[in-house]
DNA sequence: ATGTAAATTATAGTATTACTATAAATAATC
DNA sequence: GATTATTTATAGTAATACTATAATTTACAT
């Protein structure tokens, strides 16, 4: 028997539970790697339907349109990510050391050897980093926040938050430098990847170059508020 | 004879110089009102034309689709906020002030009694921080990079870099660090306003604490990097 | 095994969107 | 005042984002 990642999600976020069944599955393997390669603007259900061999109307079953299928797979990423954290840091006795290891796996690009669930993790990373913030830049965002859609988000940011606070108690900003890291992380390698002049990484990965400069930009931050 | 700000904008971003005939002033207008009112996905050629009493037709002689005329009125922010920082800042002595106040205008809502163009700087302003993301979050990225969409961005960050620079020559991440502020700065209000729990600032507009968090941030980063 | 209900998928359609092609009107210039 | 260039209007098309309903498959109780 294969081990399966199950994360419970959001009822809201779909019509038709794509994890309970193989069609299901299907969908979200197969539209992670189509909004991957094609973008969100030029993904439609009808290619995905053709893609996964499966028709339109039953892409609709699952979700009542693209935004909450893609809200769906950046909700999933955030809590796969949250588990993955709150695993590796688990057993580190010091916060700062959890925050460095924090900011090693915010700033990495995943490995595949990881995958043991139907979602392409490592592909699933790229979409959030290069199109994630469109699943809340909308009109919307109000509404899809009371139904809760973000909260993986910000349960992780909330993690993060109150090892910042471990850290230093008292510092005043803890959840809003939590998620400016967490969005520089991938700011700043979207940016390295299209837009070079806005970073100072030299070419190539850069993976190493964003881990310091976030570790600079954090702990100065620390630094700067002692206890 | 009435003051009219003309900034001389990327030729490629337009099919046909919006800022030469009334009626091109009436789209720019007229579209950052309509897309601050029903957000860029609900936006259409069509609902814009009929809002500025002219067809969709015409509309489409001006720019080729709505990311362009996107794009073209978050680069006309971009080199607005630039000229009213050099112009803020080109007085000031010290580069930790230049900073300072930088941070300050990066934070602060913009103030009506500004407007001295066709363009409504307050609403756009609220544009460029609520999907201004959207003009570079593309497949097309690598593209429109190529045709200098986004060098009033660019220019306005390494001219942020520079300043930081001069407070701390020898710093390695000017670049990094001034475009992760310019977004840090956008985003926070963003998540204050939307998704608060991200943020730590109490109700009501919160631009004080916002600017508080920036300079403790930038300066506290600036702090461990000692010259 | 079989009948019935429930779940799932397929087919067919509609209004809107994102354009294009071309005709008509207006303005600019000599 | 005629010619040319610019601008706008009209009319269309393919694709998108859905909805309604019919057909099929699956579940499972007897």
């Amino acid at each position: 028997m294969e081990l399966q990642l199950y994360f419970r999600m959001n009822s809201h976020l779909y019509l038709h539970d794509p994890q309970e069944t193989a069609t299901g599955k299907k969908i979200l393997k197969e539209s992670i790697l189509l909004i991957h390669k094609i973008g969100l603007e030029e993904f439609t259900f009808l290619k995905l339907a053709k893609k996964a061999g499966i028709t339109e109307a039953t892409v609709y079953r699952y979700f009542e349109n693209k935004h909450r299928l893609l809200s769906y797979l950046v909700a999933w990423y955030w809590t796969w990510l949250h588990w993955r954290i709150a695993r590796d840091t688990g057993m580190l006795a010091e916060p700062e050391e959890k925050l460095r290891r924090i900011i090693r796996m915010l700033a990495s690009p995943v490995r595949d050897d990881l995958s043991i669930s139907f979602v392409n993790e490592r592909i699933l990373h790229e979409i959030v980093a290069e199109q994630g913030a469109k699943a809340y830049l909308t009109k919307h965002v109000g509404k899809d926040n009371r139904m809760n859609f973000f909260k993986p988000y910000k349960e992780l940011c909330h993690f993060i938050g109150n090892i910042i606070l471990e850290c230093r108690p008292g510092y005043a900003y803890p959840h809003s430098l939590s998620s400016t890291l967490i969005e520089a992380a991938y700011m700043q390698k979207f940016y390295h990847n299209h837009l070079p002049s806005l970073t100072d990484f030299s070419e190539g990965s850069g993976t190493k170059e964003r881990i310091l400069f976030l570790e600079n930009l954090v702990f100065g931050v620390l630094a700067a508020n002692q206890k």
